[in-house]
DNA sequence: CGGGATCCAGGATGATACTG
DNA sequence: CAGTATCATCCTGGATCCCG
């Protein structure tokens, strides 16, 4: 280990933040809150998730301080989920992140195929 | 499902491959791998990873066209792995983002610390 | 050096039912 | 509406041993 690789060490305080938001369900949320939403709304628009996946992960982005949790006031119970100002810095790189993989699709899944091709 | 939301549907292209390279050690290998690396130099440096984690990260990324592997020829056995070429646009925002932990591990620390202390 | 093969435990996840 | 609780299951990941 080199000392100066802060971030890639274990002990680092922000490979605990990495563990916490680097993986694909908090990283769509991220993305999906752009506009503050509630929370079948985002459970609507993240095709496929569960709903304990989902509360299990805005619990997460909660307790980092990346997401904020409001209960609305009214007849029915409703809860809003939006982003705290530290991470919406991020969005400009999430962003690029998604239009990336959007535009480099078809590259990718032509590699997928040669190396699925090798010795099959 | 709004249909719209492409980059959300389970059956978009795109949500394979973010299931491939949203997580911890894609995404620190991506950034470790700026400079292209031996098996055992990246395996160093990412400190707490497992050679077997390591190389099932490696084997995705190179499925994916993200990274090349090159057997070196020399007396002994060799593998140096580099990032191709469509991936070192995402250098940008990756380097944001860890950049962005840095940053902001204090704040998110706090954060964590009044979570975990409601009604303990 | 750079892995592959195997074994195994623990955590993540899906399905389902229930609730303030 | 927005969750919690429980259970069965699956899969990841660690540990270990071996190999060209």
């Amino acid at each position: 280990m080199d000392t100066t690789d802060l971030v890639y060490r274990a002990d680092c305080p922000s490979r605990i933040v990495l563990d916490q938001i680097a993986d694909k369900w908090s990283m769509m949320v991220l993305e999906v809150l752009r506009e503050p939403q509630r929370f079948n709304a985002i459970k609507r628009r993240l095709d496929g998730v569960t709903q304990r996946v989902l509360t299990q992960t805005l619990r997460k982005l909660e307790r980092n301080g990346m997401v904020h949790r409001k209960v609305l006031d009214g007849r029915v119970l409703g809860v809003e989920y939006s982003l705290t100002h530290i991470v919406k810095y991020l969005q400009g790189p999430f962003s690029i992140l998604f239009d990336w993989t959007l535009g480099n699709i078809e590259a990718i899944q032509e590699c997928q195929r040669k190396y699925d091709e090798q010795d099959e």
